[in-house]
DNA sequence: AATGGACCCTCCCACGGCGGGAGGGTCCAC
DNA sequence: GTGGACCCTCCCGCCGTGGGAGGGTCCATT
C-alpha cells in the first residue's frame, strides 16, 4: 500500500525535529503522546517511531506556550479541545489562579523581607497577664484558604455599619482559632461603652472568659502577623502552657489612622489557670 | 530505670497533640522525622510511638512558618542548623527566589489576559515577504532563563552608546535563536546610513542575508510577544517552510517614544527559498 | 478485666511533569 | 557495510505531602 518512503514524500517530521521547531522537549512530545495530548500524525506500526504533520506545530506550539504560562496539561488538553466562550473561560480562569498566587507570594515576601533583614526569628517581646472577663458585640464569618484580609475587612465594615449610634469602647477586637486551618471561623467585635449593655442589630454577642495570657505586640502591615503569632506560640508551648480558643487580635493602630509600617496589633491567647503547679 | 508514665510528668505530647499545637499535619511531622529535620524528644523503642517536648514547639513553628513561605525543606534544615549571618544570607536567598517568581508569574498574568480578552489565539495577520540583504553593527549577549529582557535593554544602551556620532538608519534590530532556551546567544544592532560604513569601535559585524521570509507586526509591551511568536511559527510550519536562524526583530515604535501598549515590533524569520516547488 | 474508640505505627501508592539513564533497535549518508 | 545520530520502551527520581490498608496501643469506661 505504502510506500515507506512516503513518509518524507508527505513532509512528515521525526520527533526530534519535531521538538526543535516547537520549542519542546522529545520527552515532552513522547508524554503527550501517552496522554493523549498530542498524538503523532502516524506511528510506524513495526518500529514504532512518531512522525508529526507540519500542520500539528499549530497545536504543538500553543501547548509549548501555556505551558511557559504554567498552565497545567489537562487544561491545555481542555483548551485545545473546547470552542470559544468555553476556552476563554478556561483561560480566565487560569489567570485567576496565577494572580492568586502572585498576591500570596507578595505576602510571603515581604515576610521573608522581615525575617532576612530583621536578623532571624526573634524581635518579639512577650508578656505574662491578665485579661477581664469581656462581653463583645460580634460579626462572625467563614474564611476560606486565601482569603481572610477579605473576609475581616467585611466583617470590620459590618461591624461598623452596625455599631452605628451605638457607644463603644476601643479597640476592636479579632477573634481566631487556634488551628489556622482553611475553613477558619473569624468573629470581629467591640466591646460596648455601657455595662449593661443592649445588643445592636445583627450584632451576635460572643463572651470572652477572663483569665491568665501571653501577649505580644506587633508593629507593621497585617501580612507579617505570621511572625508575631510564632513568637506567641512558641513562648506559650515553652513555658508548657495550654492555649485557650479564640486568639483575640486588638487593633490599636490601625488602617485609616496611620501608615501600614506603623499599625499596632496586640495579640492575646488566654491559657490554661495553672492549679497544682511545680516549677 | 524510667516509668513508663514519665512519659507524661515531663510533659512529652504525643505526635497528634504536638500537630495540632503547631499547625502542622501528623504526616507531615513523620516525614521531618524521617528526614531527620524535627526528631522527635523520644520515641518508644517498645511501640514505636514519638513523644515531643514543649520545647520543640519552637522548631516546629518555625518549620510551619517556613514552610507556608514555600522554603524547600532542605532549606530549613540549613536554616535550623545555622547561625546568624549564614541564616540570614539563607532567607534572603529565599526572598530572592519569590520575587523572581513574582516577576515571572506577571508576565504570565499579562499574557493570559491577553489571550482570555483576546477570545484566544488568533489576531496576528501574517504577511510572506521578502528582506534585503542587511549589514549591521551588533552587540553580543547571552541571557540565561528570565534575564531576557535586562539583557537586551543592557545592550541596547551599549549598543547607543557605541553607535553614538555615527549616523544610523532606524529601526533597531535584535537577532535570536529559533530554539527559545536558557543560554540564549543574542544580538541588538542597527545598520549603518552610509553603504560602505565603517564600525563604530566596540561592535561587531552582522550580516543578514536576504531571502523569503514570513512575518508579523506585534503592538504591545514585549511581554507579550510570545503570543505574536507563537502565530509566526505556526504560520511557517503549517506552510511547510523551514525558518532560518536568526529570527529578527525591528523596534518600530518602543520604550520612550509611546506607552507600552502602543509599542510597534515587527518580527520577521527567514525562510528557506522554495527550488523545486509543487503546491 | 474486657471493651470500644481514639490514637498511633509502618508501608505503599499517587500526584505533576518531566529529566536521566539503561538497554536495545533504526535510519541514513558515506 | 559501518558508524554515528536518532529513535524506541521501561524504570527511577524529584518534592512534599495526602490517602489508605492493615495492624498495634492507649486509656477511660463499663
Amino acid at each position: 500500500m505504502r510506500d515507506p518512503d512516503d513518509v518524507l514524500r508527505d513532509g512528515l517530521l521525526t520527533i526530534g525535529r519535531f521538538a526543535r521547531l516547537c520549542r519542546l522537549s522529545v520527552k515532552q512530545l513522547r508524554h503527550y503522546d501517552d496522554t493523549g495530548l498530542l498524538p503523532p500524525a502516524r506511528v510506524d506500526p513495526a518500529t514504532g517511531y512518531r512522525y508529526y504533520a507540519p500542520g500539528q506545530a499549530r497545536d504543538a506550539l500553543t501547548v509549548a506556550l501555556l505551558r511557559e504560562l504554567d498552565v497545567p496539561l489537562p487544561v491545555i488538553a481542555a483548551t485545545l479541545a473546547s470552542a470559544e466562550p468555553e476556552r476563554a473561560r478556561l483561560l480566565r480562569a487560569e489567570r485567576d489562579r496565577v494572580a492568586e498566587r502572585i498576591t500570596r507570594d507578595r505576602a510571603r515576601l515581604e515576610l521573608l523581607e522581615r525575617l532576612a533583614d530583621g536578623g532571624g526569628l526573634p524581635g518579639y517581646e512577650i508578656t505574662l497577664g491578665r485579661e477581664p472577663r469581656r462581653r463583645l458585640a460580634v460579626v462572625r464569618a467563614v474564611a476560606g484558604p486565601g482569603e481572610l484580609a477579605e473576609r475581616i475587612d467585611g466583617s470590620v465594615g459590618r461591624l461598623l455599619a452596625a455599631l452605628d449610634g451605638t457607644p463603644w469602647r476601643p479597640p476592636l477586637w479579632g477573634l481566631f482559632p487556634l488551628d489556622l486551618a482553611d475553613g477558619m471561623r473569624i468573629a470581629v467585635g467591640a466591646q460596648s461603652a455601657e455595662e449593661a449593655d443592649a445588643l445592636p442589630d445583627g450584632l451576635e454577642r460572643e463572651v470572652l472568659p477572663g483569665g491568665p495570657t501571653v501577649e505580644t505586640v506587633h508593629h507593621g502591615p497585617y501580612t507579617q502577623l505570621p511572625l508575631a503569632y510564632h513568637a506567641l506560640m512558641a513562648a506559650v508551648h515553652e513555658r508548657g502552657l495550654r492555649p485557650l480558643a479564640p486568639v483575640r487580635e486588638a487593633y490599636l493602630v490601625g488602617p485609616g489612622e496611620a501608615p501600614a509600617e506603623e499599625w499596632t496589633t496586640r495579640l492575646v491567647v488566654r491559657v490554661e489557670e495553672r492549679t497544682e503547679e511545680t516549677a
